[in-house]
DNA sequence: TTGACATATGAATATATGTAGATATAATCA
DNA sequence: TGATTATATCTACATATATTCATATGTCAA
């Protein structure tokens, strides 16, 4: 069935986006596209580690990379991919707030 | 590091959407809240199961449940989540387009 | 109070994913 | 050509997640 197929689709980028180190990548390539070399030290984990969560990201076409001599470039195929993290990061923030303010009230 | 904490958060909210048979329990409750014995049968999954994932969407706080007798109902807590959705579906849009203008001009 | 019903929970298993280390590839430069 | 550098890939292991079956809980009605 075609729908499932979607929903399957759909999963799969919502399952790319959850990883830490993968949303750190994204946010080191929010202003531009970057090389793995400065994507690395950013995101602070080990080489091998970090070029399989690109290859997670690139298999889902969520970035593309470029070679440029020795380096890498990556790139965001679709800014659109941060207006879903930041929506996110509303949901979040709106939980966190409520969270803070039964908190108060129980103190009261 | 309390980035590293906001980041984790974020990547937990990505993952309970990370799987077909939540997105279509959320697709449900999108017009309102709805009873566990009406959202088996749409899913089409084991009693089991879909209780199991219903306690994965309300762990993170993504819905909530009343008891109206035996039955429980659920309901989304932030309709943002349905933005979240949707952009995701723009997305899977774009890319599939892109996809078949590929494949259009590789046969012309 | 007993039985039937709707839903949740727990345990066991299968499968997927993350991580690190070792190694491979590909580009550059001497 | 051989050495060096940046990045990717492979393998093995550890951990997380999904699914199913069996059972528990809580509510209603007889």
């Amino acid at each position: 069935m075609i729908k499932e197929r979607i929903m399957k689709i759909k999963a799969d980028v919502f399952n790319t986006l959850a990883h830490p180190l993968r949303l750190k990548i994204l946010e080191k390539l929010r202003h531009g596209p970057c090389c793995v070399c400065k994507i690395i030290p950013y995101v602070d984990g080990e080489q091998s580690n970090v070029s399989h969560h690109l290859a997670v990201l690139r298999n889902i076409n969520i970035v593309k990379s470029e070679k440029k001599g020795l380096e890498v470039w990556y790139e965001v195929v679709d800014p659109r991919i941060f207006e879903l993290i930041d929506i996110a990061d509303q949901l979040i923030i709106r939980d966190l707030n409520q969270s803070r303010s039964m908190l108060q009230e129980m103190l009261q």
